[in-house]
DNA sequence: GTCTATAGTAAGATAGAC
DNA sequence: GTCTATCTTACTATAGAC
């Protein structure tokens, strides 16, 4: 018996994705992987041969498929900017539950302090959320150096509002940011 | 022979709290902490007994002793707005080497999902700062709920330029937000 | 594809010599 | 106060039955 999956791929990689998000790339043992995933050890060794780098890997992976789909992408339409960023506006709500989880960027830097297996992954999601925001303020007529400052600001924001979030107790943070970001960046 | 200490109380700390920034609670084993330090296991559990938890929670409280005297007690002094949030600037600069370390509140976060052993340390050092942000701003003519959001947003945007240093391999995020800091508070 | 069982390794922690 | 040596536990990973 059990021939065919307990569990699909994606609801698979979004519990894997919590766990990470809620305890860092050292804290997540496996255990914490098996019991949020509802699989043994030894079935997630099977989806992900090399173990929990993988899974990192392959969660980092979705993550950065999710934010193309619903941030990227609709940053690059031809809407006006204040749609765009409305869009992203909503998107982010819904990454980070309302500001009740924190950023997998953040939680799996941790891992490499000079130069570990996310690190490029994560320099480059970086750099592909700045770059899309620098694309909108210069088409809302900001000069491009300005531009990339107040992108650049708007992301740093959004991660302090849920490091904030997470180390108070509170959601005030990241909603407070969600409010303003529109004005932030455009106004 | 060695009934002396091979290193200070002080320069001690300094070390366990590099280790900790840089790996997070659950990163940062004993052989890391050994070797960063120069002594063996055993000497870091004759001077902290109850082991990893006591020293994290040392490293804590030496940093919170820091932060009041270097940017607390300096935000609560008598001198004029701008004085007290330039003085704050040098000490974050310190306190963080320029960009180049992450925050201490943020890597113990990972630690505790809902309630840690850190939880109450690190809401209490957030809403500190917070605090005696508003109290500044209240000083400088801002009605308080304005001063609270403004306080927030600071301290929200100085760990997002953390955030975004760490990950990005680059000290500009942090840079750029001391050189608007002043600005962004008080502007 | 999932499981139980187990190997192998690294982690946290202690005992006792100097 | 620091060390070597050791213990125990937890973690990562694999083997093989179903």
């Amino acid at each position: 018996m059990a021939r065919h999956p307990s569990i699909a791929d994606d609801e698979l990689l979004a519990r894997l994705t919590g766990v990470f998000q809620d305890l860092g790339y050292a804290g997540a043992s496996l255990v914490a992987l098996s019991e949020a995933t509802g699989l043994k050890r030894a079935s997630l060794y099977h989806r992900f041969p090399e173990g929990k780098e993988q899974m990192a890997q392959e969660v980092l992976s979705a993550a950065d498929a999710w934010v193309s789909e619903h941030i990227l992408d609709p940053l690059k339409s031809n809407d006006p900017p204040e749609v765009r960023v409305r869009q992203m506006k909503k998107a982010l709500n819904q990454l980070y539950s309302g500001g009740k989880q924190a950023c997998l960027l953040n939680m799996l830097s941790s891992a490499d302090v000079d130069e570990g297996p996310f690190s490029n992954h994560i320099r480059s999601a970086f750099k592909a959320w700045i770059d899309a925001l620098i694309a909108v303020l210069v088409d809302a007529g900001f000069e491009k150096e300005l531009a990339r400052q107040r992108a650049e600001r708007a992301v740093a924001l959004l991660h302090g509002s849920l490091v904030l979030s997470r180390g108070m107790g509170t959601t005030r943070p990241f909603k407070n940011y969600l409010k303003d970001v529109e004005r932030e960046l455009l106004g």
